[in-house]
DNA sequence: ATGTGCTCCGTAAACGTTTACGACGCTATA
DNA sequence: TATAGCGTCGTAAACGTTTACGGAGCACAT
């Protein structure tokens, strides 16, 4: 109805003049490229996205995959509306939009990514919560989509990662608890293999490793992220022949089902055993004592997932020439209560 | 690389026979069917969607725009994700895909919509978070695109839609807090003009009507829907000349912010207020005293949006007869020490 | 007069599908 | 035998773009 055959044939000109004119090609004369312009905005003429990607094999849009039944933050605020703006926010800058592509629970992630990826419904992709081995990104590597993951993973692979500095969350948090004269803590850490689990683990190793402080596997709780997992976290540290005096949560969830736990023994967070837990939400304040905990700019996060993603795009690597991006994201420490020296 | 035609080279039949197997179409023969299939699979070949969208007008994908700034539940865990999961089921029985399209804080809403409209890059929409008015509905009734709106709107037209039960938490609300002696009873609602609030007014006036107490426009609170909003309407309450005994929160979040300010000041939810909130989370339980709130399955939800969405479309109308889907989400009451008799 | 280079524009092919149309071979009926 | 009908399949056009190619017109130098 409104192609741009309609808009060649009202200005008399032909459909590949047109097509020069819009899209900024130099061999169009200044006049002319004036008049299409003001046709095609005139009849809110925007070009047909299939018929472009058909010829030119792009789509304008990177995908951002999540799993609906998987929170990579397990954070009572919500972790990904934070990281969309930022990301978002870089993409419109060079015409670009951002889809989110939500793989259902019951669906294989795997699967999922691929047949998105031959759909070819975007030019790059972004994928979350990374696994210790994760089968996404060795499909990824097999296809030649640009794609940035969100996390990293022990899959092989030379392809960009942006991820949270668990280690050094793990490291801050044991020179924090070890200073104030805790020398047995455990760290309560997911039950699934997403990889951030096992970087948490090799800093926690390290920092003890650091302190001298000899590495015992019971203190190593696995549970679900969540505030169950949290009270399930308590219940194995309490009822320990010698219990630790000192814990580092992952997700803050878990530390709401912590608390619960501990009073229902009539014990006090912060009196009784130290918390630190990952990552601040508007809970941090409210617990009581208040959570000591680690903060992030989420919109900033998707800024420089974005950009990285770009950096690893031909059409855009001279743009963003930070080239193959492998970094942390680093994160600030906000002291609560949560966290006080050992007793005695 | 791997396009329909090289499929037909390789099975020695055309491209057109392989197309019409493929798409289940009745004139093609039993046995060619099946090595045709068998060789996509084989391929691993999936259709390219853009040609498929530029010869068929349509994408198979349905979009869901969501406001990344904005979370319409305000909730302390994740609304949307559960949602998505729910629409994705629905679509995957139809071999159609979901792509969640956030617009950015930074972007004009309707902008982004028209946008998206004119990329083609859906078949239908579904939009979130309404607002009293609501200029996407406006410009969606203009274009012949079908759509469904997660929440009622004031603004004019008679497409679909699918909302929480606002009216209902508010009247149950109400019931229940009168049933134990309350006759002040305030409501925090949201600041901006997003449209759950007036339905929740709504509801909260009819019921106050019914029990026969004046309404008092001091007693509606309006704050941001946050942790802080609580701590403001909380605030504001207790410094009235005669304060309500109990409240209805339309977010959980804010009954942290409302319970933080009330132990700031020596006061204890339930026993010297009465908090009933919207809508159930892992905090509900873990609060002390525990949260009276609603309870609800968003997966569900998603499910019954995605139906009413297919049902308005002229392709699935006849699967999903129900037609134009104008309807309440009922939700379920989940009790805790949160709403307590009045004192004396 | 011829050649060269430049600017601007039209022509037509290509991208990967779907589908209207017609052709072919076969069977059944008159 | 002729005709009609059916099942199956090939042919080619169409969807809306982009872009390689070449040509027309002009200016300028040789």
């Amino acid at each position: 109805m409104k192609g741009i055959r309609q808009l060649a044939e009202r200005l008399n000109i032909s459909i590949g003049t047109v097509s020069r004119a819009l899209n900024g090609r130099p061999d169009v004369n200044d006049e002319t490229r004036r008049r299409v312009l003001e046709a095609a905005a005139e009849m809110g003429y925007v070009p047909n996205q299939s018929g472009r990607s058909l010829r030119q094999g792009t789509t304008n849009a990177v995908g951002f995959m999540i799993e609906s039944g998987f929170d990579v933050a397990g954070n009572p605020d919500n972790f990904f509306l934070g990281v969309f703006d930022g990301v978002q926010t870089v993409l419109s800058r060079h015409h670009l939009d951002l889809v989110v592509l939500p793989c259902a629970t019951d669906e294989d992630p795997t699967q999922y990514l691929q047949r998105m990826v031959t759909r070819r419904l975007v030019d790059a992709l972004i994928i979350s919560a990374t696994h210790r081995t994760d089968r996404r990104i060795e499909l990824l590597n097999k296809t030649h989509i640009p794609f940035i993951a969100l996390g990293r993973s022990a899959t092989p692979g030379n392809h960009p990662w942006l991820d949270l500095d668990f280690e050094g969350v793990a490291n801050r948090a044991i020179d924090r608890l070890v200073a104030k004269g805790h020398r047995r803590i455990a760290v309560g850490v997911p039950s699934n293999d997403i990889n951030l689990g096992f970087v948490f683990l090799d800093g926690y190793k390290a920092a003890l490793a650091r302190h001298g402080i000899a590495f015992e596997p019971n203190l190593v709780i696995r549970a679900p992220s969540s505030e169950q997992g949290g009270y399930q976290t308590a219940h194995e540290l309490l009822t320990m022949p010698e219990p630790a005096t000192a814990v580092v949560l992952i997700y803050e969830l878990m530390a709401i089902g912590f608390y619960r736990r501990l009073n229902e023994s009539g014990l006090s967070p912060g009196r009784d055993i130290a918390v630190i837990a990952f990552r601040e939400s508007p809970l941090s304040r409210f617990l009581s004592p208040a959570l000591t905990c680690f903060r992030m700019s989420l919109r900033d996060l998707g800024i420089t997932l974005g950009e990285s993603l770009l950096a690893s795009m031909p059409a855009y690597a001279d743009i963003y020439p930070q080239g193959i991006v492998r970094r942390v994201w680093p994160m600030e420490l906000v002291e609560g209560g949560s966290d006080q020296a050992i007793k005695g």
